[in-house]
RNA sequence: GGGGCGGUAGCUCAAUUGGUUAGAGUACCGGACUGUCGAUCCGGUGGUUGCGGGUUCGAGUCCCGUCCGCCUCGCCA
């Protein structure tokens, strides 16, 4: 027999005349005194009056009754009844009150730090972090933490009908090179060794389809010791996919299928087919290899038309290795874009290396302001490229490539913001595709694999990959590989990739990224060595589910989907970790701290 | 490691150019009230202005340092 008979959002006109015991927190209270009370009583499902009154509650019930705060958590026996007063519309039990005739105060709370219900003097994020359980009671948080249930619920049920096993891998992983900065933790048993928490299950996941698993699942927390932001934390879950026997296409058919069934079940929405775009187009027309497609202000490239002007910063700028001039035009931006901040974009971009951004206006007259003067050889040329029309504004950026479309990208999102040019309530879903293998780092001087190392080229680049010579950089810098993002209103939910299952490719990939053989022996020798044995052609992904929750929750802070999440500082601040160990614990881990309070 | 914003009552916030006893709402405590639903009305408790130093006749306010939180660059294969 369970505590109460009812949920607190169940009861309606159909129960009048029933006896009810219904359990919970004291969402409100109105005490009219002289024999009248109304309490709120709210458990996770809803919220029910409860009413006390001379003639129906006795004088010890009426005394406790009177006693009752916001937060009691209380037990209460009563009858069902149609309310006396008006219904209450906001409620869903709100034509109906329970009249007590029996109350148990199962726990008295003391001063509470903040009233969880009072949404208008909602705390500080660094209290509600540090009294989670108060802030988790609120109803929003509640249902972002039954929403997430529901996520990995439908994930498990698509994959599992699509054939996916759910298989676990280990925690206590081995450090590899390569990647974000691991967490690890000493080992006692091996001493002077370590362990490293995943980063993500890769490896296992790739011996999983060498094993004939063929479709692998699970759902994983994932570990890198790297600064967070809004939507980022180093301790965080995938949905973690991997196939046999599949290209590029067939995966990605198969994930197209997942977000829209978890778009479907938790929103009703149904997701159409998801547009593909390479990485250099995404580069190009948006300057980040994440789109959001929902607003135009596209990026163009007016680098011929620049190369005829005298402009320093234009002609210096092309100058540089894959120098480039790009710009936006904003329609109508005379009268939208003011001079504060035009000056304003000018400081933005410059925290992604760009070192300004001149300005134009375009009017009955043609170019002027700014650095209308520069733009006199080409005006017409110009004006035509981008469909210029009297009011419109251009804002331009001049760097070598990299530079300038990450800062012209970054300045179009900043205006879409701006200029409330983002619809609300619009998913774009879209696969980025094609990226390149490797990235080339001039301050070390070699190549970085851009996805993870294992991922393979793409089908039609293998034997120029295998063909090209190490020095080769701009060729090695054009193979591409199969590789895809998902995207959704610009932000990143998932990425995968078709793996290496060829040994020679694999030891080709550690050779350009500079790995010995010696070392990836050491590291990877279990993957090498299970490609050796009849390894299947596979690929995979994974979703971050916390983004994924972010998204159909419709927040933008990472903490409010994870339950007990961290700090800025790696802190949780209810638990207190991290904290000291005991000095018989390091020594037992073969461990001494090198640090020293200042 | 860098840049920016913030920290005042349990909570949310205010406090003119550096100037009287740091205020309001809410919570809490006490009282009134029989149909409320953000109940209402009356009264009350409650402050190391994050911490440390400095400038000044005088600092919540200005300066330096420091701690904490948030946003961000770097970083995140």
């Amino acid at each position: 027999m369970f505590i109460r008979t009812h949920h607190c959002n169940q009861l309606r006109e159909e129960h009048v005349g029933q006896t009810v015991t219904l359990a919970g927190w004291v969402n409100a209270y109105r005490d009219h005194g002289a024999g009248l009370i109304f309490v709120d009583l709210r458990d996770r499902e809803g919220l029910t009056q409860l009413v006390f009154d001379t003639e129906d509650s006795s004088q010890d019930v009426l005394d406790a009754a009177d006693k009752i705060r916001n937060e009691d958590v209380i037990k209460a026996t009563g009858v069902v009844r149609r309310r006396a007063g008006t219904p209450n519309p906001k409620l869903a039990t709100g034509k109906v009150e329970v009249v007590v005739t029996t109350i148990e105060v199962l726990s008295k709370p003391d001063q509470l730090p903040f009233i969880p219900t009072d949404e208008e003097n909602l705390p500080g994020e660094e209290l509600r972090l540090r009294y989670r359980y108060l802030d988790l009671r609120r109803t929003k948080m509640q249902k972002i933490i039954r929403t997430r249930h529901r996520v990995t619920k439908v994930a498990r049920d698509y994959f599992d009908a699509q054939g996916f096993t759910e298989i676990e891998t280990p925690i206590l992983c081995k450090s590899t090179p390569e990647g974000a900065r691991d967490f690890v933790v000493p080992s006692r048993l091996q001493p002077g060794e370590w362990y490293a928490l995943p980063q993500s299950p890769q490896l296992f996941k790739q011996i999983l389809m060498v094993a004939g698993c063929e479709k692998y699942l699970q759902i994983c927390r994932c570990f890198r010791d790297e600064d967070p932001r809004a939507d980022r934390q180093a301790e965080f879950t995938q949905i973690d996919c991997e196939m046999s026997f599949v290209d590029r296409d067939n995966v990605m058919e198969t994930m197209e299928g997942f977000v829209r069934t978890v778009w479907k079940a938790i929103l009703g929405y149904e997701v159409p087919p998801v547009q593909r775009m390479t990485y250099h187009e995404a580069m190009d027309r948006y300057g980040i290899d994440r789109p959001d497609t929902r607003f135009g202000l596209e990026i163009a490239d007016i680098s011929d038309l620049a190369a005829k002007t005298d402009f320093g910063v234009f002609t210096d700028a092309l100058a540089k290795r894959r120098g480039v001039v790009r710009c936006i035009r904003v329609p109508g931006g005379a009268d939208k874009l003011t001079r504060k901040m035009t000056d304003a974009y000018g400081e933005f971009v410059k925290q992604f290396g760009a070192g300004g951004v001149p300005v134009v206006k375009y009017t009955a007259n043609g170019f002027e302001t700014g650095v209308a003067r520069f733009l006199e050889p080409i005006k017409d040329e110009l004006a035509k490229r981008l469909g210029l029309e009297p009011g419109d504004t251009v804002l331009f950026g001049a760097d070598a490539y990299g530079t300038c479309v990450k800062a012209m990208g970054e300045l179009r999102l900043r205006l879409g913001r701006d200029l409330k040019l983002i619809p609300e309530g619009q998913w774009n879903f879209l696969w980025v595709v094609d990226f390149p293998m490797f990235e080339y780092h001039e301050e070390d001087g070699r190549f970085y694999a851009m996805h993870h190392p294992f991922t393979a080229p793409n089908p039609d680049q293998v034997g120029a990959f295998l063909a090209a010579r190490e020095d080769d950089r701009d060729t090695i810098e054009s193979i591409v590989s199969a590789g895809y993002d998902m995207v959704v209103n610009g932000s990143e939910i998932g990425g995968g990739s078709i793996r290496i299952h060829r040994k020679e490719v694999q030891e080709r990939v550690f050779t350009l990224l500079g790995i010995s053989k010696e070392e990836a022996a050491e590291k990877f020798s279990f993957l090498l060595d299970a490609l050796r044995f009849g390894a299947p052609p596979h690929g995979g992904i994974a979703f971050g589910l916390d983004r994924l929750v972010m998204h159909l929750c419709g927040t933008d802070n990472i903490r409010d989907v994870i339950p007990f999440p961290k700090t800025q500082t790696g802190a949780d601040l209810m638990s207190g970790a991290p904290g000291m160990v005991s000095d018989a614990q390091m020594k037992e881990l073969h461990v001494k701290s090198t640090w020293e309070p200042a």
